[in-house]
DNA sequence: TTGCTATATTCATCATCAACGATATAGTTA
DNA sequence: TAACTATATCGTTGATGATGAATATAGCAA
């Protein structure tokens, strides 16, 4: 049981929601993450390791940088499932078609390398 | 983004899902739902509002009784594949296993009627 | 080593939510 | 009509969760 809600809980807030479509996307570091969405570094980072500790979202380290991705889904079958959905699901929402059309123009040479 | 929400954060919680792995079974009034889960009434009716506000189940009423069932998921697409998938998925779950053996005792005639 | 930078963690605050008891409502029966 | 019953709603309390500022950690560079 316990797996399965902490992926329900996961997604049920909007900010990783639009964390899971912008990674479904490309991957993306934390401060291009907290810069598209807004919010503060740290809130970041929390929104991402609850999703990773779902089985939703995987990282690979590369330098200073944590690149962050969607999971394979070998991890949690539930997880699996709902990657799968969000692949479609929510594609006409305006709050994310706008949120991703900036995408592109948030790239991590621009924020981080001041 | 909102009515997506409504469901995950519905079956976040245990409770609520018990309630729809019994509502898979067999309709049941809230009585039924409350003795089951060992809840007060009040929990169980709050519960099942919630549920129902998702799009998730739905309810007759039958002159006194109220009787709650899993919705045929016209509402909300996410509400339809998230009870499809809730039809197999947590079978194996000890806590529910115990749960689905003592449902066949819990009747209404037995508990409310007293 | 020392500094610099991206990320993680800690702490405090505020909001949301689950729980129960008490009360209100709706429908039945006498 | 007046009781009785199943359910819904109202208040309140305690727990959980989201947020940002501040601090700690990790890794690169000089």
């Amino acid at each position: 049981m316990k797996p399965f809600i902490k992926v329900m809980k996961a997604l049920s807030d909007p900010g990783r929601v639009k964390i899971m479509k912008m990674l479904q996307e490309r991957m993306m570091c934390v401060c291009e993450i907290q810069t598209a969405l807004g919010i503060a570094q740290s809130t970041a980072s929390k929104h991402l390791k609850i999703l990773e500790d779902a089985g939703l979202i995987s990282y690979r380290k590369d330098g200073l940088w944590v690149n962050y991705m969607i999971a394979d889904g070998r991890e949690s079958p539930y997880a699996a499932s709902l990657i799968g959905h969000l692949r479609h699901w929510l594609d006409d929402d305006p709050e994310l078609k706008e949120l991703m059309a900036r995408l592109p123009g948030v790239q991590r040479e621009i924020i981080c390398g001041k």
